[in-house]
DNA sequence: TCAGAAAGTGTCAAGTGTACACTTTTTACT
DNA sequence: AGTAAAAAGTGTACACTTGACACTTTCTGA
């Protein structure tokens, strides 16, 4: 069996990218096409971005990567959530084709750390697809059989979304730098899979002072147009990052 | 340069074992004595436990494993909460000695998977040091300096401590079966780093319905015996383990 | 029997969560 | 010009939780 020669040939990072548009979630997974041998016709593989790391990167740097290239897009949330490292997780027999057109090596175990990524996005200008490889935003509830354990990885980094937007003002990252109260409330509401009430919602997103009203409103629309808020950033320099129970007196809980 | 003929000759675990013993939180750390040529002395050269993981193993039973070694205790508490795989990261001139004796290629990267570990210290037994190794229970604030990047590691353990404690009823994980609720609030005192009202204290964790009060009281002691009391399982059972923003009607915040 | 030590207990005021329905503002249509 | 449709925006009352606060109880050992 052929080793490479890089130091590290078998660690990769894998992001899980969500974006969120028409009151839906979204996860941006790759497209490719592998020529099938036997059926002269190509099958569809959907699998999270990712690649090896390189030598002379960090795990970070390496999930910045893939998301720049990706996107085109710096200094996006990312977070680390979990590594994967199952001796079986990239040996099952259909993820044969694409891992020999890939790998030098595709007996090797792949060791894998996951990152969780947030984006508006609005913001991204997907890469023109080649004929091969293509970037998709798929609704998550519509997300097809990923290669590897994809799947688990993508479980798992949902769940950590779902917890993290109940402790930590993320939800923003999903957002344009203007928003209305409802596109944050469809936002909460589309994450933790409930119905929030309206008037609560608003008066505690209000007095938590993680948003500031603008005086500029929506135009164009055929109703009472709705004001616009922006996300306070001075808050997280005032509090640090890791905001757990937020109150009115400094603790922080969103829903109960 | 040699490579290994492992699959995975660059991934480690490394684990972040938490124990608290007379009102102290401890941590558990591998002491080496490495011969230095130059001055015929031994250095003295803490780190966190750890191994290589092995091809036939995921990265839970890594570190299973290296738990099981070192104490001898099967089924721990045991949360992997981040990867570290920095370039430099094992490239200091004061940890070469040491990777020199225990890697065929000490100039590798070895990025590393790491894992917080709680036990209740009375149950270990740790196995009897040889002369070169030994493991010893270090008070939290009297860590000294470690090898390679263990000391960042372990202040992100001890971040993640103190916010999982709050979340989630772990704290248990430290302390024997039966307890009172002074251990229980003096282990509380001392994670979060201040001091607790005791009134309040009791009457949240009794009303949460996580511990259960036992018949049975303290002998010997030459005060008030307490009650002891036991935490309750069925509580897991019942939420499951991500337990957020618990209250009496079903949500959970234990301290603001 | 007394001193020392830690266990154990109740109340009140302020803050927070939750449930709930109508008015306002705008555009589009006739 | 008038009206309908659509979404924005607003207030209150009740129940519960939190947090601050000090004394009594129960045991041992001298």
């Amino acid at each position: 069996m052929a080793l490479s020669n890089s130091l590290n040939p078998h660690v990769s990072v894998d992001c899980v990218i969500f974006g969120f548009s028409q009151d839906t979630l979204r996860l941006l997974l790759i497209r490719r096409n592998i020529p099938n041998r036997l059926t002269e016709m190509n099958d569809v593989i959907y699998a999270l971005p990712g690649d090896l790391v390189k030598d002379s990167e960090n795990l970070n740097q390496a999930a910045d990567r893939v998301l720049a290239e990706l996107t085109g897009l710096k200094d996006i949330y990312l977070q680390q959530f979990s590594a994967f490292g199952d001796p079986t997780r990239i040996t099952k027999a259909k993820d044969r084709a694409w891992l020999e057109s890939v790998r030098q090596d595709p007996d090797a175990r792949v060791i894998t750390v996951a990152y969780m990524s947030l984006i508006d996005s609005a913001k991204v200008q997907l890469q023109p697809g080649s004929f091969s490889e293509e970037a998709v935003w798929m609704p998550i509830d519509e997300v097809p059989e990923l290669a590897f354990d994809h799947n688990e990885i993508f479980e798992q980094a949902l769940a950590a979304l779902k917890e993290s937007i109940q402790m930590q003002p993320i939800g923003f990252e999903l957002l344009p730098e203007k928003f209305t109260m409802s596109d944050l409330q469809s936002l909460y509401e589309t994450i933790l899979d409930r119905d929030l009430d309206k008037r609560n919602f608003r008066r505690k997103m209000i007095n938590s002072g993680v948003i500031q009203a603008l005086s500029e409103k929506q135009i164009g629309v055929s109703n009472k147009p709705a004001r616009f808020y922006r996300f306070n950033r001075e808050f997280l320099e005032e509090r640090g990052t890791n905001i757990v129970n937020l109150r009115m007196d400094g603790s922080f809980t969103l829903f109960n």
